[in-house]
DNA sequence: GCCGTTAACTTTACGCTGTTAGCTTAACGG
DNA sequence: CCGTTAAGCTAACAGCGTAAAGTTAACGGC
């Protein structure tokens, strides 16, 4: 455990940015490494970075803003995930199941990340936050596009919007009980994913097989 | 804003419960006031009851310990109206559909509350918290007897506790992504609401209409 | 080559948090 | 009345996020 980087040289006159980035890494270090959020505090990334708990402040409004920015590559990750999942599947049911499964494990991998995205307080979200990282952002448009497809091929009936929500809830259910419940008794993980998505899939077909 | 209760007379010899008692009332009061757990600190709760700090260790034994013996009566709470809910309902099914929908309710209804529950992190828990609360609990219990009512009446088939995560999956998803994310578009709530619970029973009878 | 300006930090400090060790007060049985 | 013990207090520690104000260093202009 290295404990603080003693040597920082001060960055040149246009050069502020660098300490954003140098902040953002170890931050992100912090998260990875500690696998909670509570130990990513002002004063441990600054130590970090080999800088005083202040200077953090020059280039983050405040601790939220500093760990949502941290997980928006987090976020872009997520979504580069569940996009490679489906890449190359040409049934788009079966492309739909992989979807869910891939947004799954991401969230069982990342566990501390996806709470922080999913499973927080709105208020700790920046203003904001939620319409251009979650509507706007790739990821569900991504999700309403292939839900989209399974329309068009009179599979799904219905809104694709409203389809996509309802997918959205039955993965994200899963995800975050089996983060916030891990000793709940669980009979096989795998099975339980398995079984939520045949619900979920079955429940949206239009004509049931 | 009552700030301070400066007097309080010392409970006698055997009374000491006393205090955990008011104790917990307080809390409750904070966090119902406040709607945030954060505000709900040692420090205010002692204030509030009249006693200084340390002596809430007395009765608990961490800041933990209390959050989760306030919740202990929501989540008896929650029970009590997912079966007021369900009962005097014949169809099985409809049963069940209600049952989603008092769950759902008590979670907006008591957003800090349901937090704390399933939303927050296992480690926060006492240990052995959510076996005896959820799975030993009623509430698990009672879901898993209405489900097995809908099995024998030939509606769903499998098996009753896959069949009970999968529901407490879809109304679990609906509730936490509504609390963590209210300024997402949300169509419609109740329509929302109400097209989870279709996709989940929909998905789960094995004879679909 | 010096100077004012300003970016890039640091020092210090405030008020808050959960928690612990050790002391005091008051009620009881004998 | 006295020892014991439950009930509660005082003081303090280490940590937190954050604000105000000071310092150091790089630059453009004269």
């Amino acid at each position: 455990m290295k404990a603080t980087a003693p040597k920082r040289a001060r960055a040149k006159r246009g050069e502020g940015e660098k300490l954003r980035a140098q902040i953002l890494e170890a931050a992100n270090e912090l998260l990875i490494e500690t696998g909670d959020q509570e130990a990513v505090s002002i004063r441990a990334v600054a130590d970090r970075v080999g800088v005083t708990p202040p200077s953090i402040y020059m280039h983050f409004a405040d601790k939220n803003d500093l760990i949502f920015a941290v997980c928006e590559g987090h976020f872009n990750a997520l979504d580069e995930a569940v996009q490679e999942a489906a890449a190359g599947i040409d049934d788009p049911l079966l492309s739909l199941h992989r979807r869910g499964r891939a947004y799954i494990q991401f969230g069982l991998d990342n566990p501390e990340q996806y709470r922080i995205l999913f499973m927080s307080k709105p208020a700790a979200a920046p203003h904001g936050f939620q319409e251009e990282r979650l509507k706007g952002s790739a990821s569900f448009d991504h999700l309403v596009e292939a839900v989209q497809q399974v329309i068009d091929a009179g599979v799904f009936e219905g809104e694709a919007t409203q389809i996509s929500i309802c997918l959205w809830v039955a993965v994200h259910g899963i995800t975050s009980l089996l983060l916030s419940h891990p000793n709940f008794p669980w009979p096989d993980i795998d099975a339980t994913i398995d079984s939520v998505l045949q619900m979920a899939l079955r429940g949206l077909v239009s004509k049931p097989a």
